[in-house]
DNA sequence: ATAATCTTTTGAGGAAAGTCAAATAATCAG
DNA sequence: CTGATTATTTGACTTTCCTCAAAAGATTAT
């Protein structure tokens, strides 16, 4: 558990017992590099949090794929359209390391909102980050140029830059692997 | 009040009591065409409701300006990030045409959730809804040509076509007037 | 260690969409 | 209604970034 810990941290209006409710809804999964959390064609079921590690959600177009976004320790994540719909995904979600996560179900999550309202709230904060990261992302497509969208990279989320390949940052940054790789060179 | 209804026709869980106290906090107002619902540089402290008319936000970027999306009656509508973080909004909101819309203070949705519960998780629901058609946007414009992204909106929202200019749904769909312009004349 | 595979870099050429400029069409104010 | 302003279309040219191809550099399995 000691783990976790960081989990609540990021909200500090939570109560004891909902805190304690909350984990005894949780389970722990390990995965190993490459290892699919999500995948497209299915509902996604499950709230995840990274204990150790990173993940990548991704969709897929003919062969190529198109990375949505990175996640990394202390960080929650799911396939929210899916989550949040109860359609099936068109996302996955892999893990790009080693990496372990402790997951809640949907099912349990509606559950613990009729018992504990501050988790609702919680739950709404964090689809409000999610909503906030997704926006500063469209905006940040839209405005700017190729090499500007990897210079901002480099400041906001350096460790990414570290983390994942040269090919899956160039799909997240929506730019071919070659053209990305002209821009690291000339820095 | 007749003009409200279909506000909450869209969210069938919410019990009565908790309408009749929204309800009490709407104020409405009527803007003109271009007038502003909300600027960049301010905190955005409003829910709104388009009752009659439509709405475009948009981000500016030195000269030119960035449409995030459109809104037409029935539809909520916010700075989603500002009314979230509470931090300055980037965003300005514009009536596209003389519009009425119903709206609620940040101040009082909040003092609303303590009481009423069915109401937080009604906004909860706004905010997934917020949050599916923005990931649905991005996707869209990574995947699809210009020329594609023309036809998708003719398909699920053709009214804006009808209603917004060809400068504002260029800027929307990313691309320049004179791209779009081409693209309507080749259909 | 070595081959096999996968990833990244580099080069050449091409396609998509942008910019600038001018012409035409539509809208608005008096 | 008419001139003035604004919006849209069209044309010529440029830029950005993509695609294809091949070489160089890493990584992985045997």
């Amino acid at each position: 558990m000691k783990n976790n810990i960081n989990m609540f941290d990021q909200f500090p209006g939570l109560g004891e017992e909902a805190k304690i409710a909350f984990e005894k809804e949780l389970d722990s999964l390990l995965v190993d590099k490459g290892g699919l959390l999500e995948q497209e064609g299915k509902v996604c079921d499950h709230l995840y949090f990274i204990i150790e590690g990173s993940a990548r959600s991704f969709y897929r177009k003919e062969n190529k794929d198109i990375t949505v976004s990175f996640s990394l320790e202390g960080e929650f994540l799911t396939a929210m359209h899916s989550f949040i719909s109860r359609k099936p995904s068109y996302e996955n979600i892999e893990a790009m390391e080693k990496t372990k996560v402790a997951r809640i179900k949907y099912e349990s999550l509606l559950k613990l909102f009729e018992k504990h309202h501050d988790l609702e709230r919680t739950y709404r904060l964090i689809l409000e980050r999610y909503y906030v990261s997704l926006e500063e992302q469209l905006i940040f497509s839209k405005f700017k140029s190729a090499r500007d969208r990897y210079l901002d990279l480099m400041d906001y989320r350096p460790k990414i830059i570290q983390r994942a390949s040269v090919g899956q940052i160039a799909t997240y940054l929506d730019m071919s692997i070659e053209t990305l790789s002209r821009i690291r060179g000339k820095i």
